[in-house]
Order: C-alpha cells, then structure tokens, then sequence
DNA sequence: ATCCGTTATTATCATAGGGTAATTTTTAAA
DNA sequence: TTTAAAAATTACCCTATGATAATAACGGAT
C-alpha cells in the first residue's frame, strides 16, 4: 500500500481526510503492477474498474467501424482513467484502456467509488475538483481541435506531454490529435527541416 | 423567482435541501431575461458570472487569430454555461456567450457558487452530478469529432439538438461541428438529393 | 550480430473540405 | 410593399489530409 499513499497525499491537499475515511479508502483500493500490452478495459463488456495512475502512462481509445483506433485520452501519473461513459450511462464498454508502458495503477471498483459518497460525504470535494479540472482540460481540448491546425496541436501535444514520445508510438499520438500516423509523419518531416 | 423553481426542482431531484439552502440560493441568483444578440460575457474581461438556461438557447464561442469562431457549447434550458476555462483558472475570459434567441436565464455570483460549498456542503453532490454528466458529454463530443465524418457528425447533431435549427444560424451548426458554413451547406445539399 | 516483427517514413494518387467570391434566398426594417 | 441587411447556397480553384502501398528504420529476441 506504498502508492496509495501518493493518493491520499493528493486527497489530503485538497480536502482534510478522516482517519476513519482513510482506512476506507485502504479497503477499497487494490494496487496493481500492470505491464506494457496489457489491457484493463475490454471494449463490449461491463466496466467494473476505475484507475489511478501512479506511475508510467496509459490511454483509453475506440475503435471505430472501419477498425480505425482513436484515442480519447492518455493518463500519466496522478489521472484517472476508465471508460467514463459507461460507467456513468451503466452501458457496456465501448473504449478500450491499454497500458502503453509497464505501470503501477491503483484499481477501484467504480461502485465503490460511487458509494464511498454516501458513506463519506468529505469525498464528495475532492471529486468535484477531480471533475471541474477534467472539464476544463476538455474544453481545452475542444477548443484546440477546432481552431488549430494540425501541426499546431502537434506541437502543443509535444508541450502538455514532453516526453510521452519516448514510450508511445507515434500512431497513437496521431490517433489522439485526430489524423493518421502517415500525416503525423509528414508533419514531423516538415518541422525538421 | 419563479424561474428558480425550476432549478430547485431539479436540485431536490438530486440532493435533498435543506430549508436554509434554498434560502441561500434565493439570495444569490437573480433572475434575467436576456435577448437575443446579447453578450453576457465577453472576451477579455473578467468573468465574474455562470448562467443556468431556463428558456431559449445560449452558445460560448471563441474568436481565433484569424478572426474565425468556433462554438464550444449550445445551452438549452437546464444546461449551466459560463467560460468555465476562465473561472476555474482565474483568467480574463477567452469565450464569448451569446444569446441566440430570447432566453431566460438565472445568473449567479461564478464565487458565490464556488462558496456555496463551504457553506451547505450538500450541494458538493449536486454539482458533482453535472460534472459528471457534463464529463460523459464531452467525452462524447470528442470521441465523435474524432471519429465521424462531417456529415456524419451533422445527422447527430440533428439529433440531440432536434430543433436548434429554427433558431440558430447554419454557420453556428458549423462552426460548432468543426467545418465552415459552405461546407455545412454543401452537406446539407447533398443530403436533400 | 542476425533476424523478425513493429513502427516510421516516403511516394503517389484521390478526396474532403477550405478560401474566395458571386448569387440567391430569407429575414427584418422602414 | 420596398429596401436593406443577413444568411445560405453555389461555383471555382486549391491545399491539407486520407488511402494505399512500398520502403526504410528501429528494437527486441535469440
């Protein structure tokens, strides 16, 4: 329970714990060492399982009709990361979560996650700070892919993540900025010369 | 305060509310009707307000460099809208929101909502709650805006704003699904056929 | 070091969508 | 009703990106 602790650290910063909450917590939550490859949330099933990610970096995507990946979101340290959308519509899952590098995650169940509030309202704070940070970081986002090109989200890309190119392939980078690994590649190209 | 009713109704769905908070929230929401073409917050300024629609349709949008726009959010009745990118960092607004139509909205205090936690903590689930959906709604819209083609994109508009195009001008459809108003037309062309 | 599977690049061609501008249609105002 | 302003459509050309395919580079396993 060594990387929990890095959670209730960051719980602590934003609202103050009660120790009998903290044990609560400790019940709930399981650490888990995930590998490279490895995937935690299966497209078509039920989703049973939130994630906090402690170290290394994982990413949520779909595949479409044409068997095309798109991806939604990376998560390194400290984000949360499950598929969302089913979760809160109680719908299998239509994402898929994929550990790009080996990774520690902390694994709750998203039940509890949705019950702890009844039991320890004090959560409920942390949660909505949790929830107005990922709004805004999704209204940036929106934003970004309506108005920049796309060598410009490329670049902004290389500045919200500076070394994620280091663990993950370009095509899923290419794949989260909305074109195809060939294009990225031309882009990269260009910017080199 | 009729209007607010609304809003109460729809809080006592979520939470129950106590006598004293309802109080507290007459105090600081004021009721507004804005017509249309009116700004209620502007690029550059301070946003001091969060408007939640009771009637008629609202819509954020930015400027680019090039002096485009692009719309971030449509907000029909029981949708809250803001710059929520600049209330949460403390940062001059980057959005404008705009009235589309004769609307009715109750403005609050962005601070007077932010401490309404610290004094009735009970409101924390309330607002978590529309974060949350607010959350899955933006997951959606990106998964979609990554996946879909325009026209595609389009159709499914058409679907969860079933009459917005009464009242809203094709080049906000537009610039809301990521493409120019020749373009929508060229579509909406095609698809007459 | 070699081999093989993965990833990245490059080239060619095709296409969706953008930019500009002209035209038509709609809406609102006088 | 006429007029003016706003919105929508259409046409033209052009560019960025997609699809496909071939090649090259890289990285891990033996």
């Amino acid at each position: 329970m060594l990387l929990l602790k890095t959670l209730i650290h960051k719980i602590k910063n934003s609202i103050s714990l009660s120790s009998a909450a903290e044990e609560h917590l400790y019940s709930i939550a399981k650490e888990r060492k995930v590998a490279k490859g490895d995937i935690l949330i299966e497209q078509g099933q039920t989703v049973k399982k939130t994630y906090f990610v402690t170290s290394g970096c994982l990413r949520s995507y779909c595949i479409d009709k044409n068997g095309k990946e798109h991806t939604l979101q990376f998560a390194i340290k400290e984000w949360w990361i499950s598929d969302f959308i089913a979760v809160y519509n109680n719908e299998p899952a239509n994402l898929m979560v994929e550990c790009i590098t080996d990774s520690t995650v902390i694994e709750f169940s998203a039940q509890a996650l949705e019950d702890i509030h009844d039991i320890f309202p004090e959560f409920e704070a942390f949660q909505r700070k949790n929830l107005e940070r990922h709004v805004v970081s999704l209204h940036k986002r929106i934003l970004n892919q309506l108005q920049l090109t796309a060598p410009e989200r490329y670049d902004l890309f290389l500045q919200l993540y500076p070394d994620i190119e280091r663990y993950t392939p370009n095509y899923h980078i290419a794949s989260y900025l909305g074109i195809t690994q060939q294009s990225l590649s031309r882009i990269r190209a260009k910017k080199g010369k």
